[in-house]
DNA sequence: GTGATTGCAAATCTTTTGCACTAAA
DNA sequence: TTTAGTGCAAAAGATTTGCAATCAC
């Protein structure tokens, strides 16, 4: 588990993306893909990362998930003014929002599918669409 | 124009929501609800009553603007990190979102509707549904 | 070696807050 | 009057940036 095997996929995986495999880009990478698809703040990232003793300063993860999202392997996701989440699932797919807990999740993608979607204004093409699904408690 | 006359309807609908009707508040709610429906940050806001000559402090637009959302009289919609929208258009819609100039436009109704949505999960209700297409330049 | 990456601290930007002052009822 | 509302300046958060030190290749 804390051998070298599990960065093998991830060092292709930045290599494909043009991004050196850093230690802190492999290290976030991993903490990132390693498991499910999640949705991360920079700042909670940043706490997973020195819990799991990796010395890496919040400017450089800001940077990283940055980078990850221009690269295409994350997906930014605005909900709330003021705080960015990250999602690992770059698939198409829409969320729901607990107002209260301010946390996301995934909505499966065959419970809404969009059937028919305007036509994107002359000069431009949609670049995506997202569907937020505000939820409050009963 | 500057009689007191476009301010009738104004009164009442602040004073209906629970809020007094201040000299600053009359004077952004004719800002606001004055025309056509708007989208607007607490910065421009607070830029056009001062060209309209209203001072007012950034502080009680900022104010003002979550006291209208609260009174429902208001829509706050995020889109972008970093900067909160503020929509007059209260009705069920949705909206286009121009990349690169940040600025909104409501999705006239007809032109997207959802016609199936997920159940909320347990415990929780549906408050809201935002659909934002995000457009790109071609 | 050399250019990309990092860390730090300072800067920036939006938004909120505390509190004395002012205005509406 | 009396209580709500306002303005200011300071504070708070999230995010970004500049630059010297460090690392990957």
């Amino acid at each position: 588990m804390t051998t070298k095997r599990p960065y093998r996929d991830l060092i292709a995986r930045l290599k494909d993306a043009g991004l050196r495999p850093t230690r802190q880009r492999l290290a976030l990478a991993k903490l990132l893909f390693g498991a499910c698809d999640r949705h991360l703040t920079a700042e909670q990232l940043h706490a997973e990362a020195l819990e799991a003793g990796v010395r890496v300063s919040l400017a450089t993860v800001y940077n990283s998930l940055h980078q990850f999202t221009s690269a295409g392997l994350l997906r930014e996701v605005v909900v709330e003014p003021g705080r960015s989440y990250f999602d690992t699932n770059i698939e198409d797919h829409h969320h729901f929002f607990y107002e209260d807990s301010g946390s996301l999740q995934d909505i499966p993608t065959e419970q809404l599918r969009l059937t028919s979607l305007p036509d994107a204004p002359s000069g431009t093409r949609i670049a995506r669409v997202d569907v937020t699904i505000r939820l409050s408690k009963n």
